[in-house]
DNA sequence: CGATTTGGACAGCCATATTGACACATTTTT
DNA sequence: AAAAATGTGTCAATATGGCTGTCCAAATCG
């Protein structure tokens, strides 16, 4: 394994402008984003996001699941006693799509439905003890991999990672992500948060 | 390999609270990935990377193309002259799902594709001009976006972005973007390096 | 009560990816 | 020169994950 990327970023950039990892100063930083910064940008989230998830796709497959899945088993696993229309708002797609992931899972036991407390037409959805397993797998894969690109880029740099990414997100996809971020603090297991688990139907 | 174990972390944590909890002392940051920020970070690759690709995939879906073809706009942009093997390679699809993207590309004027100098089995591709007046626009889209997250971020925390975006790249995927890197001082046009763009056939 | 909301079911379409098999020109090897 | 390998293109079949549209049931709201 040659030649790893130095820390550094030693790209000896032919502009005195130091564009690349401009200086600090916070002077300038209003014009630092020439073209192939951006070209850069492309690049990095193309290929990083594409290995991000690549162990994960890897463990789906064999399962028969995709993507689509996996995204379900985490947003469901993160918020349990969600609706389907939060799954719906927070994931971007059409209720048909989410049916058609939905569904699988919760014949194969990995999403458990639960009439809703207060309207029960409301599906609240919490992962099974299957599900749960299958989604610490994936959670596991991934954390491997991201523990290792946090390890070596240090904690000074998550948190830029962090701050920029968040500055990717569109103001819907924020206040998702600061709804999910609230219930952080959530109980030690799947149970929606006092649902008496009315049965369906 | 250096295997950056500890990161010489140069300031010892500037940050705000940000880096949500975790003794940053700098010493210890070997365990401060825990459960909860590595939840987050899945959530900020979700979103930011779908918000990313959002402005793009508008305009795209206009011209009944999709992100596919805006890949290969990208990179045959990125890499005039780039064989149809090296593509395969970066983009790590299968030739036959090039083809359907490449083909309508080319037979449209988007990619022209001229015989290798050496080799003369080789395709080598080239944007037309079309083909980069189109990659320019979706360029752009993309450009404000980033442009507003950079902004909002800071230099320091974009710096921090593309260590941790190249740590969550594979080790091919590192190979790749040095090769793009490299021939980042392109020539001012689309022209393959000095091949005598021989016609095919 | 009727209207609206929430969720689900079914049909079909599209885009993107896959694999396998085969064809063809060209280059390299024997 | 013949054989093998390489680079590319193409056909056919299949899967996944989106989309739209329509229709329906249950529950809530006014």
């Amino acid at each position: 394994m040659p030649a790893m990327p130095e820390q550094t970023d030693p790209k000896p950039d032919t502009e005195p402008a130091a564009t690349t990892s401009a200086p600090v100063g916070a002077g300038r930083n209003l014009l630092f984003l020439r073209e192939e910064e951006l070209r850069l940008a492309q690049d990095l989230l193309f290929f990083g996001y594409r290995d991000f998830t690549a162990g994960a796709d890897q463990l789906l497959a064999e399962l028969g699941m995709g993507r689509a899945h996996h995204r379900v088993l985490h947003f469901v696993g993160r918020r349990p006693g969600i609706t389907v229309g939060e799954l719906l708002g927070i994931l971007g797609i059409t209720k048909q799509s989410l049916g058609r992931v939905l569904t699988p899972l919760v014949e194969e036991a990995y999403v458990q439905q639960s009439a809703g407390r207060n309207d029960r037409r409301q599906r609240l959805l919490s992962l099974t003890p299957k599900g749960e397993a299958l989604e610490r797998r994936l959670f596991e894969r991934q954390r491997e991999w991201v523990m290792r690109a946090y390890r070596e880029a240090g904690p000074v740099a998550v948190d830029g990672f962090r701050r920029v990414m968040r500055g990717l997100m569109g103001p819907a996809a924020r206040q998702q992500l600061e709804r999910l971020e609230q219930k952080d603090a959530r109980p030690s297991t799947g149970r929606p948060r006092d649902t008496h688990l009315a049965p369906i139907g």
